[in-house]
DNA sequence: GTTGCCATGTAAGGTGTTACATGATTTA
DNA sequence: TAAATCATGTAACACCTTACATGGCAAC
C-alpha cells in the first residue's frame, strides 16, 4: 500500500528510473524498508497500467538501457488524495523488548552485555543519522514550507533513536544499581 | 521469527491455551502485531512437533476441548538462547512521515487538518496505554528484576508515543507561525 | 433474538525479503 | 582479478492480515 505512493511522491518530485527509485530508498531512513528489485520494478509496472505514470525507454552506449517513468496528472490527483487520507499510527516492532522480558532468566553480566550491545546498535545508527546527508533536503525542495516538512521528517527519526538511546542508558543505569544494593 | 519466541517466552511464564496466547497478544502493546488464530495455532504445532512445548488436551462440560500447552526443557533452553541473541534494531514505519513529506501539494487548511488527525490518533494511543494496565506486571512477576523489567517495556513505549506527540505539537505549532509570519 | 464468550482451526490474499540471472564497464 | 556501478527483471519463500467455518452457552 505505502511503498506505491512512495514511489509516486518521488516521482511526483522528479522523473526517475527504478535503479534510481532503487537508490534513493536505500539511502532514506524513512523508507529503508524496501529498496529491493522486486517490490519497485513490481510496482512500477502496476502504476503504468493504471496511468498513473508514463514510461520513456532511453538508450544508451555502453550502458543498458534505461526506462524513465514520469507522473502522470491523474497519478498527481491520486497521490494528492492518498495524502490527505487520514494518518495511522506508526507501526513499531522491537524485538529487543520480546528479549528483555524474559531476560531473567539471564545473570547480570549476561543481562547488562545484551543491553550494552543494544545501546551500541542504538548509538550507531543515530550518529549515521546525524552524519549522512539526505537525498530530499532543502537544496532540492520547491518551497520553504517543503524544506520545512522534510526538516521535521528528519528530526522525527532522530528525536526517535534519541529517545531509544536515554531509555537504554536509563535501563543500564538503574541495572547497575539494583546490582550494588540489592 | 519473532512469533515464535513471543510465545514460548509467555508459555515459560505459565502454561496457556492458544485462546489465551490469542488474549494476551490483543492486550499487548508489545504484540499488538498478530493477535490472529492463523500464526498463533500454526505456531503452538510448529513448537510442539520440535519439542519445545507439550500438549495436554483437556475436555470440559459445557465447552470446547482446550489445549494446555507447556514449555519444555528444550524449550526454555532454546528461548535463553534467543534472549542472549543479538539485538536488533527497532523495526519503524511510519506512513503518516511518507505523507508528510508530499503534503506542500495541500494548503495550509488542509495540512492543518491531517496534522491534528495525526496528533489526535497518537494522543489517544497515549492516554490508552497510560488507563490500561498490562498482563505482565509486578503482580506476577516472579522476581524484583522481573517486574523492573517490565515496567521498563512499559516505559519504553510510553515515551515512544510521548516524543510522538511532542514532535507533532511543534511541527503544528511552527506551521501556524509559518502563516502568520510568511 | 442478537451479541459476545469459549475454543479450535483453514483459506486466500497481500506484502516483504533473499537470492538468482544477465552482461558490459569502470575502479581498486 | 575481484568488486562495484549501471540497469533490468524473475523465483521462491517467509510473514502477516482478513475473512471464513463450527457450535454451544450466557447475558442483555
Amino acid at each position: 500500500m505505502s511503498i506505491k505512493y512512495a514511489i509516486l511522491g518521488l516521482l511526483s518530485w522528479r522523473s526517475l528510473t527504478g535503479y534510481d527509485l532503487k537508490k534513493m530508498f536505500a539511502d532514506s531512513v524513512a523508507l529503508y524498508w524496501s529498496g529491493n528489485n522486486n517490490q519497485i520494478y513490481r510496482t512500477l509496472v502496476d502504476l503504468h497500467e493504471e496511468g498513473l505514470v508514463t514510461q520513456e525507454i532511453q538508450q544508451q552506449d555502453n550502458y543498458p538501457a534505461r526506462k524513465i517513468y514520469s507522473i502522470t496528472e491523474k497519478g498527481i490527483s491520486r497521490l494528492k488524495k492518498w495524502v490527505l487520507s487520514k494518518p495511522e499510527l506508526p507501526d513499531l516492532k522491537n524485538a529487543f523488548l520480546v528479549q528483555l522480558e524474559w531476560a531473567d532468566l539471564l545473570d547480570l553480566e549476561e543481562l547488562d552485555t545484551l543491553a550494552g550491545e543494544y545501546e551500541d546498535e542504538v548509538l550507531m545508527q543515530f550518529m549515521m543519522l546525524q552524519a549522512k546527508e539526505q537525498p530530499l533536503n532543502a537544496a532540492v525542495a520547491r518551497t520553504p514550507r517543503e524544506a520545512y516538512l522534510w526538516g521535521m521528517i528528519r528530526e522525527s527519526w532522530i528525536t526517535f533513536y534519541q529517545n531509544e538511546l536515554n531509555w537504554i542508558r536509563k535501563l543500564r543505569k538503574e541495572l547497575g544499581e539494583m546490582e550494588s544494593n540489592g
